[in-house]
DNA sequence: TTGTAAGCGTTATCAT
DNA sequence: ATGATAACGCTTACAA
């Protein structure tokens, strides 16, 4: 120890720990310690150090799937991105629990997740975490905050994206297109995600004064099926947009633009077309979508805040992070609409058309 | 602690280690401590595991820039992915000590990498890391490897790919193909990674008994001048193939390409091209170049594995992972060879061109 | 077979 | 302003 080289002992603590309250050093020691432990080439260990502190600067990442997948695409990179950076303006490091993907050695039993408690705090990404045992951990009070709206296990923190007024700033944007006629095609699933969709759609056409009996069109999830006629039937009926919801299959929104494909609709001109979320990777050729982004390192960088904020003993703050909204190029004014940006003022109802 | 809990003390040590020498612990009491460490959901501190010089089962990953860089371009993804997965295989978990991007927290000083202290071992990515500091770690006995080759902090241990034996094998199959005169396009650089690839291709002529004056070209490294009127000039003098270096920029590749194309050389016809690595992304378009791919994810295991071993206190072992050689569309047999395959044998030189 | 006790290197609380 | 000294939670002889 430096204690030995300089000439003080546990005051070397006090000099390197640079103590922000009282300023109860010397310039002397002070000094006489900084240069002994540099002539030494002294550096405190990191594992007393914490072990005194009872904390150790860790925050833990628990994926139940490889956090790294070999396929890219499916990974939960750009949410590390937000994540590690904001780790590490607060000063934590991360452990990456290789859990469940425990290709060999430790069990991969309930055990896995009780080994987060070694950090101060842990992120949950994917929605295959069993809920009892994070229930356990939320009861034992060791922090935890779930990687997207999660209702399961009661009291689990949590923060997602804001669904809810993206889609109803997708809607608005139609109506501002001068669209009167605007259909919602989900999928069969009650998922949050997808009821936070269309309630933020629905909430969209009330406030721009819109029907909404018929406008939304629910198909069996795993392959959606929307024809092209019944796309055909739609467009008779009145109907100049489609909100098509998104999910990891993106089923709904492939249907949808088979359907225009094959029945030779022309896309923004005879229709037009939003995605509520980003279009799957192998579409990326496509013209890009009208509809919102998930900020997805911004979600990561709200989740460590709120976990950060947990371990310091404080309340979470707001769970929502706001979507922003993509143009794209599959939406424009309705075949009906005088011109481009002229937006015709609501025919129906008494309430305005435009921004609230 | 779980000693209250149950109805020992440190005993819990005992069963919770696994001791494999002395098996001296009664069953029934190790069943007790088992269901009360589970019912507490208790798990052991790796700060105070570390300082009691035990281990704690964690393995450090630190990166001098972001190691989830926004551009995953950028990123040491690909390593990841090997390297979670032998992680797991060994049972350790991963920290991610985010280096040097502390945003916000302590500064960069020898204390940033001190706190990889806490790790049982530490993987370093990228060549951004202060020689020095690692110096201290490794004069310390502290288990370190870096990933990619280095030289510069002697005695730290390195996992790299084998350039050289890639680069030979690149020749060879050029040689195959019935090349007998090629050459060698590199940088300006007497990076490791440059002098590894000129040796193999080198030892490539050699064992091909093809002549190896002249059989390089070098080019300022910032932009490299590679010229429709040169390359024509090499096709005049015989020349059939080039290999080129991969760099970070790929300024060479991009070079040739640019001149073969100005040029307006047929590109497998009259001239076959060989890229010493992979091509950069934004060059997914081109034809596949022939060459050679970096197994970055077998980089990242082999890195694990090789500081599980030192973690372990064993001597480490092969440093260098093998790259496989890509076929690709650029290379193809000379123009004067009798037809595709039909490699002629080696008109000088007594050695055959075969593979050895 | 299991309990006791001595550290491991820091930090924090008191006295000086 | 600084020197003792008691934790911190665990491992590991060593004793019982």
């Amino acid at each position: 120890m430096a204690r030995l080289a300089g000439v003080s002992q546990a005051t070397v603590s006090l000099v390197l720990a640079d103590k922000k309250n009282g300023a109860t050093i010397s310039e002397e020691t002070r000094r006489k310690v900084l240069d002994a432990a540099r002539s030494l080439g002294y550096v405190p260990d990191p594992a007393a150090r914490r072990l005194a502190a009872a904390r150790n600067n860790l925050l833990g990442v628990f994926s139940f799937t490889a956090t790294f997948p070999t396929d890219v695409e499916h990974s939960y990179y750009p949410f590390l991105v937000g994540i590690e950076k904001e780790a590490a303006a607060h000063g934590y490091d991360l452990v990456l629990f290789t859990g469940s993907s425990t290709g060999g050695a430790g069990p991969a039993g309930p055990e896995a997740l009780s080994r987060v408690r070694l950090a101060d705090g842990c992120l949950f990404l994917g929605r295959h975490a069993p809920a009892d045992d994070l229930a356990r951990l939320v009861a034992d009070g060791f922090p935890a905050v779930h990687l997207g709206r999660r209702d399961e296990p009661e009291g689990l923190p949590w923060v997602g994206a804001d669904y809810v007024s993206a889609s109803r700033d997708v809607v608005r944007h139609l109506a501002e297109l001068g669209h009167r006629r605007v259909l919602l095609v989900r999928e069969d699933d009650e998922a949050p995600a997808s009821s936070d969709r269309e309630r933020g759609f629905r909430e969209g056409l009330r406030e721009a004064g819109l029907p909404q009996d018929e406008a939304v069109f629910r198909s069996a999830a795993p392959e959606v099926d929307v024809t092209a006629e019944r796309l055909l039937g739609w467009v008779a009926e009145g109907v100049t947009a489609l909100v098509v919801e998104e999910t990891d299959t993106a089923g709904a929104w492939r249907s949808v633009l088979g359907a225009a494909e094959l029945a030779a609709l022309d896309m923004p001109g005879a229709l037009s077309l939003a995605l509520l979320g980003s279009p799957p990777a192998d579409l990326a050729d496509r013209p890009v979508p009208t509809g919102f982004d998930i900020p997805r390192p911004e979600l990561g960088a709200a989740a460590v805040r709120l976990l950060a904020s947990l371990v310091a003993g404080e309340e979470g703050g707001e769970p929502l992070v706001g979507c922003v909204l993509r143009p794209g190029a599959t939406a424009g004014p309705p075949p009906s609409a005088a011109g481009p940006g002229t937006a015709s003022p609501p025919p129906a109802s008494g309430r305005g058309a435009g921004p609230t």
